[in-house]
DNA sequence: GGAATGCATGGAATCGATTACATCGACGTG
DNA sequence: CACGTCGATGTAATCGATTCCATGCATTCC
């Protein structure tokens, strides 16, 4: 592969000149411009990125380290991110965690090691050591949906307090009374933050939320099974399981449905995140939707900024309930919102 | 960040000693190789990937440039891809490219750039130069699940004949007889392939298969959607409408839905790719389905041999017919066969 | 006309690693 | 005892770019 020399020699200038061309500075004769252009242009020059990245200090790369890769939330946000990257000149190295510490810990010292320019996590669990050097030592750093309390970086998620109020509205107009939770891992902030949201509505009616109707889960669909046969087999089931997550309420149809019952005929099903799949599973699932190309788009904005040397702000946006049949009677008001948006 | 003339010069060794510890070279000292180690530990040294890759000439990365992550086949490819470069050492830099051929070129060529070690493509179309070039200028490749012909790059992937027969047999015992099908790009193999099977099927019936009931579509849902439209307008509809992919498959079920038909007393559904989702969808959708993890690790092995110097062979493996409610006639045989497989 | 200014250009240092080659001392052997 | 061998180590070249500094030349200004 040809390289600056090849070029300058072709060109009969030296590699000073053809790297001034390259990075158009301004102070280049229109002759020796187009003669470096030529010469680019027959030997099908590249330049080599990472030579480049060794002098100037910076690859144009951001890490994504992602709680799982195969949860179409993340999925999607990673695809915004990776859009709204490109947009701004920089590539995308992507790091599936699969909900695991010690992979995170992987990717994220595999990125360190890469001089990635700036980093981007959904952390697993409340914080390694590594990752709290990292923030720590400088390295530009942004949290993106989920986060670790008490380290200085930004955050960018949607808070879906009011969402959740709106659905437990929804539930409690529908007649419902025994509501249980599928939680996500407490070590991770939207899975307790979903429990408390869940609570704090609850009590607005004068409902109580008892152990037996939280399940730990772990973000997992086999997780959301377990879970709700162990609700199922309570002497007193709940009317409705909320699920923290897609994948878990994934499981929960599956607990569901091999025990040969109906939602929501038998119980109803709520889920946290939105997903296209939603409006066509039996029956379609009401959940409650973040505006995750937003988020990922806001999240990269967010740490260019800090990567280019600007403050970088945290950022926090609504989510919204949307309600389809798995609670029980139909959306009688507008049909539109069961179409898929697509 | 410390580099290694720091470690150098606490461990009070040359910058050689230090590069020959961390590479266990045999020829160091007991007494230098713990120095080393302990100012290693001391300054939490990490080598810099950047400069160790331009001196040694590879990046133990490779390059994956997928169709479109957004749909579940490629996510799982992806992911199984990542797993397997991992086990052998190599990092992944996912380039999506949404199935347009320029954003394909886009990924190649910072890729290439990048001086990636190896590159994993799924064409989005017949070949651009750019990726002729690189094939054919020794940059190890590797196509999965689709190719371009006529270039001598091992090629991955899943032969679907036999389950389509399986498909056209299992329809044609329902009693259907006017089979369409979603076709997916002409400039792909899989969007060909997958036609030409089920024309051969159908043929096997004596079946034809009119331009009619040929829909095309960009594996893409909305071209699912417009296409089966298409499909219902006709003087005569089909019964049966078979998708080259999962996610016009969901397009089709939209389309269905919003005339308030139902699959699959009115219209009967068949996807390629099975995803889990298919289990929950109302009907559950009988598919194809591939062994798409299979797919990726061997796709890693075959690339990484080629990169290591090893020959690195082409491999087909076979897909099957999952059964499920979609086309009529619930699958009495084996309810097994209903159950996700998480 | 001479000094000053500015532009175009090339030489060489530099980024942080790896590695060929040189050096040096210890040891074994005839 | 002298010489060859071998193991441990350091010096310096190298990978392919960017960029500081010096140089040469033309233009401008007093």
């Amino acid at each position: 592969m040809a390289s600056i020399k090849d070029v300058a020699a072709a060109a009969g200038v030296s590699v000073a000149t053809v790297s001034r061309v390259l990075n158009d500075h301004p102070s280049v004769s229109a002759a020796a411009r187009t003669r470096v252009l030529a010469a680019v242009r027959d030997l099908d020059y590249r330049p080599n990125a990472v030579a480049r990245s060794l002098r100037t200090d910076q690859t144009r790369t951001l890490g994504l380290v992602i709680s799982d890769v195969m949860n179409p939330y993340f999925t999607e946000l990673a695809r915004s991110v990776e859009e709204e990257a490109r947009a701004l000149g920089y590539s995308v190295i992507i790091g599936n965690a699969d909900e695991r510490p010690d992979l995170q810990d992987h990717h994220v010292r595999t990125l360190l090691d890469r001089r990635i320019d700036g980093l981007l996590v959904s952390p697993t669990d409340g914080g390694s050591p590594l990752m709290l050097d990292a923030a720590r030592g400088g390295t530009p750093m942004v949290f993106v949906d989920r986060w670790i309390p008490g380290v200085d970086v930004p955050v960018v998620r949607s808070d879906g307090r009011a969402a959740v109020r709106d659905l437990v509205a929804h539930l409690h107009g529908l007649g419902h009374r025994r509501l249980a939770i599928i939680a996500g891992p407490a070590a991770t902030t939207t899975g307790r933050e979903r429990v408390d949201a869940f609570r704090e509505a609850l009590a607005l009616y004068g409902l109580d939320l008892p152990g037996a109707y939280v399940g730990q889960g772990d973000f997992q669909a086999e997780s959301g099974r377990r879970v709700t046969e162990g609700f199922l087999d309570l002497p007193e089931p709940p009317e409705v399981v909320f699920a923290a997550d897609n994948l878990m309420a994934l499981g929960a149809l599956d607990a569901v449905r091999a025990r040969g019952l109906r939602v929501p005929r038998d119980i109803a099903l709520a889920a946290f995140d939105d997903i296209r799949w939603f409006v066509h599973t039996d029956p379609p699932v009401t959940a409650i939707a973040q505006p995750t190309g937003e988020l990922g788009r806001a999240a990269v904005r967010a740490l260019v900024d800090r990567v280019e040397g600007r403050p970088g702000a945290s950022v926090t946006l609504p989510a919204r309930l949307v309600v389809r049949r798995s609670c029980g009677a139909p959306p009688a008001e507008n049909p539109a919102k069961n179409r898929s948006t697509s």
